[in-house]
DNA sequence: CCAAAAGTGTTACAAGTACACCCATGA
DNA sequence: TCATGGGTGTACTTGTAACACTTTTGG
């Protein structure tokens, strides 16, 4: 060893590879870039060397995905030696989740920018690289964190009603949940507070407004 | 960008840091190395170019570690800039459960290899680079593990009494928690089954043998 | 007034807690 | 036979599920 044992060894790259999900119309979107060779692959792109992993994810999220200030939260590192063909390539994944409204207007402006499904962990549009595993992945993760935390929230606006996060929730995790026992279990958990407003406009009696608590 | 564009950045260093835990007379512990500068760090080493993420954790287990074969699962991945001051190292870091016994027979061959004490997420010996964080978030992954996995059996030998699983709840947990409420829980999660065994020698009615089922 | 979806109350069941108790052993 | 910890039964409380019901709107 050296008196720098770091420059002993050849270095792999590292990338951050960008899961962002939303819930529109009860089916569970990922959002995926069109690629010169490989069809589609998640957006991505090399850690530089002056930069932490948070900083390459804002970049990608700002510069790639545009959505930049979207929730983010690490989900897995992947370092399968064949992963990418050109070279060693180890990629901290990181899920991002946006509300349905946002990212369909940030797509208007779209060209090489869409929507996949995910259904079960599948993606309808085959992915390049290992992505397929990781939409998988992230899928899952947020599944499971559905029951104990209020991550389901980052999907929707800032004001929603409950039949809205209900659709999210039966959304991801592809069940159909009895709304009385849904509703208290919200209301219990202390997640949310009722704003007094209400959404109107259904031949129906108006839904009340409900905001993060 | 040139033909390959992975040959255009500096590239960090990728480095695994292993946390090995054990339940010891309540008290969680962490496998730490003594270290020629700071005083003790977590057992890593670099991920060489033509080994995957998997493969470096092994080689740590079996070599810094000398606990082959123990369970493990990846833990998250930091990437803070200043976090080693040889350069930019980014860590895969990855958590490991080996039942007490095992490492104490390991640990009595021991030089540079100690267990340090966590309590609260804190480690008693204070550690180098960034291992005191990452000794936190192992401490906090492995609490919120136990509810709903089965993982609390690695920390336990083959055979194991009620009594004993109990105890390592109550460790990691920091709690005291009722006996028959405990008792029931487990059988009911159908994780064990029972040997029809005894650990016998107490003054006492002897406890029954349980396994994995 | 009717259809539609929001929202509530009532009961029943299941999971989890508290506590009292019995059981088998070594000394 | 006593102390000790293993193991069980029973009542109570809490959380969840099922279902019927009322409320408020647009047409």
């Amino acid at each position: 060893m050296s008196s720098n044992p770091l420059a002993a060894y050849d270095r792999p790259s590292v990338a951050v590879d960008l899961v962002l999900m939303t819930a529109v119309d009860g089916a569970l979107k990922v959002l995926v870039q069109r690629h010169p060779q490989m069809a589609w692959v998640l957006p991505g792109g090399l850690v530089h060397i002056d930069e932490t992993l948070e900083d390459t994810v804002a970049r990608m999220l700002a510069q790639k995905a545009r959505m930049p200030g979207a929730f983010v939260e690490q989900l897995y590192t992947f370092g399968a030696l064949d992963r990418d063909p050109r070279g060693r390539v180890i990629s901290v994944a990181y899920y991002a989740l946006v509300p349905a409204e946002r990212i369909e207007r940030a797509l208007a402006a779209g060209d090489d920018l869409r929507l996949a499904t995910v259904s079960n962990g599948a993606c309808d549009t085959p992915l390049g690289y290992d992505h397929d595993q990781i939409v998988r992945v992230a899928a899952e993760r947020l599944a499971a964190k559905l029951d104990y935390t209020a991550i389901a929230l980052e999907l929707l606006p800032a004001e929603f009603t409950l039949r809205a996060l209900q659709d999210v929730y039966e959304t991801i995790l592809s069940v159909r949940l009895a709304k009385p026992a849904f509703r208290r279990k919200m209301l219990d958990r202390g997640f949310l507070t009722s704003t007094g407003r209400f959404e109107t406009g259904g031949a129906h009696r108006p839904a009340e407004l409900y905001a993060r608590a």
